[in-house]
RNA sequence: GCCGGGAUGGCGGAAUUGGCAGACGCGCUGGACUUAGGAUCCAGUGCCGAAAGGCGUGCAGGUUCAAGUCCUGUUCCCGGCACCA
């Protein structure tokens, strides 16, 4: 009965080369057809998942770490699509920035025009690697039906009072004529040009105000145990909160003014024998006022940070400073103490000004030392915790003789009434005896800083304000928005934001009076744009509101997005920036959810012969090449397979050609043996099935586990992919003549069932095949949504287990037994093994231990 | 300086809970098929050794019947933050 389907016919019609053009046209084409293929569904029953990756600015093409992205993006989607979720798998394009603007300077080409290019490429792209997008859902974040939303949600900002306008010193890029957030300044260096010092500038600017949030940004790091620990930690720096106390210090001279200090360690304040200003502080001001000298003394020390600052030697310069020759009085105990101006104070932490303690920190140490300034200890350190042999490297607890130490392991002592309180209870006492006696209190201090939004470009939002000589400042009415972008306008790098020359832009009325107003030409920062796309992406055509509540309830749940890919270059910026959105899109009652993210991945980057892939280095590699010479699922297959896909991987050709000969054999398996016309195909599978065929079924359901385990718990596509290949391999090993299975010793149910489900644990990685042959085994359903095949624990059973042997912790023999031998017996069978014999002979038998997986005897 | 991650064959990597180190792929070697092979299939491949055996997960110790995995110390590499008071 096997030989109903003459062998001849198969090999007749079937092309048994793979090719992987022919196909992936094939399926191209088919996928194309139906717009609605990969679309989630409105309401459901099922349970839903938002799978997503980062959106992309358009920049021109996708390189190699835009498919490494997606292609995880994609497997994750398609696998939970066959798990039986409700999956929404949006693409969008971040496409509001400065490369259009140098672009239409360069080329010529309208900013507009040069996106919307980009963007129809990269999105061709997309569609031929295989990538299953929503497309219906599709955001563009530079067309007015987006943009109109930026505004909306400036205006509500702006009527809560988180969006204000306030001159104020900031980074300015001369290359992109800008200003940049502070979150875009790199080691000094412009975040887009690293060869660029950021120069500081005096302007009026917008800013959200997310120090508002600071404090529940950083407690809620707490709540996301679905993000990497290192993207947490960096946002907690970021934060930079600081907990301390600040403290009044009265000038004894002039007219008694105050010096607020900022001290973590109010518990040294009785070693405290200067006061140290920072050059930019309003009372250095005042006082160099006074003395030309000192005036002179302190421009040179702010003309030096603002030098350092630029060139991001601040951190390294050498710390010195100009007594003023004021005294300041200690509030703990009257002391008069002088008053210093130091080039290492920053005006921009804290309140600008510290109170010195060299006996007990490492600067102010460095800068006693070097002015004879006093050093007082006034910590003895914990003599239970002092320096043993055993812990005499532990740099927390240091000889009392080697000053500075810092320990809060200690106990005070010089310190009047606190004298003999450990450092723990004195920062407590100490902050309440300031608050009592109204010299001070306790104090949080942020080194986060309220995110600068406005910049003197074109091609961004509008923010929707305008300037009217009468009513001031006045926000644009909701109904007058969006504000458009004018089209067609010359665009420079220089002289301002270009929308300054366009009259028809920049002369308006004023919506309160009605009378003649100027708008406002700066335009948002890009990163406004990707703070809340996600959520449109859940009511995209939305003209009414950014989105409907109740619809992005249904896919953000309590928590967020299921699942967020990215790469790590986007840990503090986007990522700090939209949490702070939702927390504000929650208080103002548009969403529920606290966070945007329940679960957030970052991959690692691609690299070649150990660089980044970069234009510069020429060690680029073209997508559309490799889709080109392998195919699109040999490519994305590679970029899974290489390196598991939190770490980085290193792009090699030879790496990318195993693929497709991997491939290549699945196909050839399946083009011979696929036999659907068979009476048998569709057969239950016998029971009493011949020992290869039920050890081609083990390995099959053995690989069902494996690659189950390791896609869901663990997110190892590698380990995945290397299963079904040695699934692979087995099928070639028993197969007759290494290429066609032996229908006499396996049944076709058995054949056709390996098959499809090889076909379906295939399906996430190398969608084209996948769908190949999966209509080529047969099958009419939509592989998409079929369901993931599940393993059967016990047809994945060994019939006989291989038990180690270890004679003194040395692997010596190994025994075979049956399942379910009992401890004893295969103790004895250890023993008794020949080589572990010899081993063991003459010699006495400690104990024998049995594991479960091996035995291990100890002699002597 | 602080925080996070890493170091395993010639290479990319595997080993999920302390239990056979090196799965899978690349490369290399040999064989089959072939006019041919850079296609395909089969076999071998950590190092030393003819073999028996010995040695092997950055380095030095430790715990354990048993350590890539746990503990102590240490070196180097990658990423982030940094006069942060």
């Amino acid at each position: 009965m096997f030989d109903t389907m003459p062998q001849e016919k198969d090999t007749a019609v079937r092309d048994e080369r793979y090719n992987a053009q022919a196909i992936e046209e094939k399926w191209f084409a088919r996928w194309q057809q139906d717009t609605s293929l990969y679309s989630a569904e409105p309401h459901s029953t099922k349970a839903k998942y938002y799978v997503l990756e980062m959106l992309p600015y358009p920049s021109g093409a996708l390189h190699m770490g835009h498919v490494r992205n997606y292609a995880i993006g994609d497997a994750l989607a398609r696998y939970m699509w066959m798990n039986g979720y409700n999956v929404l798998h949006p693409m969008g394009w971040d496409s509001f920035g400065l490369p259009a603007e140098n672009a239409a300077i360069s080329a010529k080409v309208p900013p507009r025009e040069w996106t919307l290019r980009n963007i129809a490429n990269m999105k061709a792209q997309m569609k031929r690697l295989g990538f299953a997008y929503d497309w219906s859902r599709e955001v563009t974040t530079c067309f007015p039906d987006y943009y109109k939303w930026n505004q909306w949600f400036f205006l509500k900002l702006y009527e809560r009072g988180l969006a204000y306008r306030k001159k104020s010193k900031v980074n300015w890029c001369p290359k992109c004529a800008t200003v940049l957030a502070n979150e875009q300044v790199v080691g000094g260096c412009c975040w887009r040009h690293e060869d660029t010092l950021v120069q500081q500038r005096e302007l009026e600017q917008w800013f959200l105000r997310i120090t508002q949030y600071a404090d529940e940004l950083l407690r809620d790091l707490d709540r996301l145990p679905g993000w990497p620990e290192k993207v947490r930690t960096m946002q907690r720096n970021w934060i930079g909160r600081s907990e301390g106390t600040l403290v009044d210090f009265r000038l004894n001279s002039a007219n008694g003014e105050k010096i607020t200090v900022f001290t973590t360690r109010v518990d040294t304040i009785f070693g405290a024998t200067s006061v140290q200003l920072a050059p930019e502080h309003p009372i250095t001001s005042k006082l160099a006022d006074a003395d030309p000298e000192l005036r002179r003394k302190v421009d040179q020390l702010i003309a030096e940070q603002t030098r350092a600052k630029e060139t991001g030697d601040i951190g390294n310069i050498e710390k010195h400073g100009v007594n003023t020759g004021h005294f300041a009085i200690n509030p703990y105990n009257n002391e008069k103490i002088p008053v210093w101006v130091a080039n290492y104070i920053l005006m921009d932490y804290g309140t600008g000004a510290i109170m010195s303690v060299p006996a007990h920190d490492e600067r102010d140490y460095e800068f006693a030392k070097k002015y004879g300034i006093e050093i007082r200890q006034v910590i003895e350190p914990d003599v239970a915790r002092a320096p043993s042999p055993a812990n005499s490297a532990d740099k927390s607890v240091r000889a009392t003789s080697e000053l500075p130490f810092t320990t809060l392991d200690g106990r005070l002592i010089n310190s009047g009434p606190f004298t003999g309180l450990t450092c723990d209870e004195a920062i407590k006492k100490m902050a309440a005896y300031a608050e009592q006696h109204g010299f001070g209190k306790p104090t949080v201090t942020f080194r986060i800083k309220d995110w600068g939004i406005s910049r003197q470009r074109y091609w961004g939002t509008p923010i929707p304000m305008v300037f009217c000589e009468k009513d001031g400042v006045v926000p644009v009415a909701e109904k007058d928005l969006p504000v458009i972008l004018p089209a067609n306008i010359e665009i420079t790098l220089s002289g301002g934001s270009p929308l300054l020359r366009v009259p028809e832009f920049l002369n308006t009325t004023c919506p309160k009076c009605g009378g003649p107003a100027r708008r406002e030409t700066d335009t948002m920062d890009t990163f406004v744009d990707s703070s809340w796309y996600f959520y449109r992406y859940t009511d995209a055509r939305n003209d009414r509101a950014p989105f409907d509540s109740k619809i992005a309830q249904y896919w953000f749940g309590e928590k967020g997005i299921d699942q967020y890919i990215g790469g790590v270059e986007h840990a503090i910026l986007h990522l700090i920036y939209s949490r702070f959105w939702t927390k504000f899109m929650r208080d103002i009652g548009l969403i529920t959810n606290d966070e945007p993210v329940e679960r957030l991945f970052t991959q690692g980057m691609v690299i070649k012969d150990g660089a980044k892939m970069s234009k510069s280095l020429g060690n680029v590699v073209a997508p559309d090449e490799m889709v080109a010479r392998f195919g699109a699922d040999a490519a994305r297959m590679y970029s899974l397979f290489a390196a598991p896909p939190d770490r980085d991987l290193d792009w090699q050709e030879t790496g990318i050609e195993g693929i497709q000969r991997f491939l290549g054999r699945v196909y050839r398996f399946v083009a011979r043996n696929a036999h659907p016309d068979d009476p048998a195909w569709k057969k239950p599978i016998p029971s009493d099935l011949s020992p290869e065929a039920r050890a081609i079924q083990r390995k099959l359901h053995q690989t069902i586990k494996r690659v189950t385990d390791d896609f869901q718990g663990r997110w190892h596509f590698n380990t995945c992919i290397a299963a079904v290949m040695e699934l692979m391999n087995e099928l070639y090993t028993s197969a007759d003549e290494g290429v066609r299975a032996n229908r006499t010793l396996i049944p076709g149910s058995l054949l056709a069932d390996v098959q499809c489900k090889l076909v379906l644990l295939l399906a996430p990685f190398a969608p084209y095949l996948a769908h190949e042959l999966w209509e080529m085994l047969g099958e009419s359903s939509n592989l998409l949504k079929a369901p993931w095949p599940k393993f059967d624990p016990e047809l994945a059973k060994e019939e006989e287990i291989e038990i180690p042997v270890q004679v003194n912790g040395k692997l010596r023999g190994k025994i075979v037994v049956a399942p379910g031998t009992s401890e004893e017996e295969i103790k004895q069978k250890a023993l008794a093994d020949e080589k572990v014999q010899s081993h063991i002979a003459g010699k006495q038998i400690i104990k024998v231990i049995f594991t479960g997986k091996l035995v291990s005897i100890v002699v002597r």
